[in-house]
DNA sequence: ACTTGACCTTAAGTTAGGTTCAGCAATTAC
DNA sequence: GTAATTGCTGAACCTAACTTAAGGTCAAGT
């Protein structure tokens, strides 16, 4: 299969193909011509790859999740589904924090007492906590 | 409050401030020397624009959603509430769309018949589906 | 055979969201 | 009053994820 073809059938552009390509992401072969030419497998890595995207992970990130199907036979369905196993534990993890920021919401940002430590919207990685420094006030001006 | 108080309580750098008096997101006044003064209700400011960062809103986005703030006076507690509104609704839609992605992974990642139309994980706006081509078969090779 | 459209490579450009640097002015601490 | 800190501007640089351009090649139809 041509790059246009696979293009047309996953709506990418061919550059972003290459560039996926470039990326050790896809590893079509080459015709007599030179021209690339990619396994019908390729149209899942790629939907796996947009849809991935999609969700928030780098390419980086995605490459080393590719590099988990088998190198010289085409995936199975279960290699697929392995691989969806930790894409989905990943899910669980991203729905859950934005369930838990949905549910501050309303009662954090009206507020105006609310500290780093306390704060369930704010709180990224606790850099500042970790450095020993006073509460920070981050949706207010620090307690009444 | 100078631009380095403010870096401090928000865990902000002094440039990403900058950056984003240059982007419209927050209006500083200036002093007699040219040094830029915030006003308390800029913590919470920034506040917001972190949180709405990491939900995954662009600069743009969170500048029209400050737009809504009053210009003359600081901001209440309502119109905080007001504005945090249209976020919750926005963190609703995003949170049924990954529900929806993930308890469709399983049956979808491994499937080979998935058309374009049926396929609950990967439907970005349909664009090909307007140009009334045939289906797509997104992570498979077309129906057995 | 010839033309047209699909493909090739490399390099540079693009957008978002910043950071870094140079050189200089203002503030703060003692 | 003077030294250290903090702040200022503008331009250059950075990463991610691509796109666009330029110049040339391959393949398919007639």
């Amino acid at each position: 299969m041509p790059i246009g073809a696979l293009a047309a059938r996953t709506g990418l552009a061919v550059s972003a193909i290459r560039y996926y390509e470039a990326q050790g992401l896809i590893k079509p072969w080459r015709n007599a011509g030179g021209q690339r030419r990619f396994a019908r497998a390729d149209l899942r890595r790629l939907s796996f790859i947009m849809i991935a995207q999609q969700f928030g992970s780098t390419l980086p990130q995605i490459r080393s999740q590719l590099d988990a199907l088998p190198g010289g036979r085409p995936p199975t369905k279960a290699d697929w589904t392995r691989l969806s196993t930790g894409f989905r534990a990943a899910l669980d993890a991203r729905i859950e924090t934005l369930t838990r920021l949905r549910d501050n919401l309303d009662g954090c940002i009206g507020c105006g007492c609310l500290s780093l430590e306390s704060c369930a919207l704010y709180n990224p990685r606790d850099a500042a906590a970790a450095k020993g420094q006073g509460s920070r006030y981050l949706m207010g001006d620090g307690p009444a």
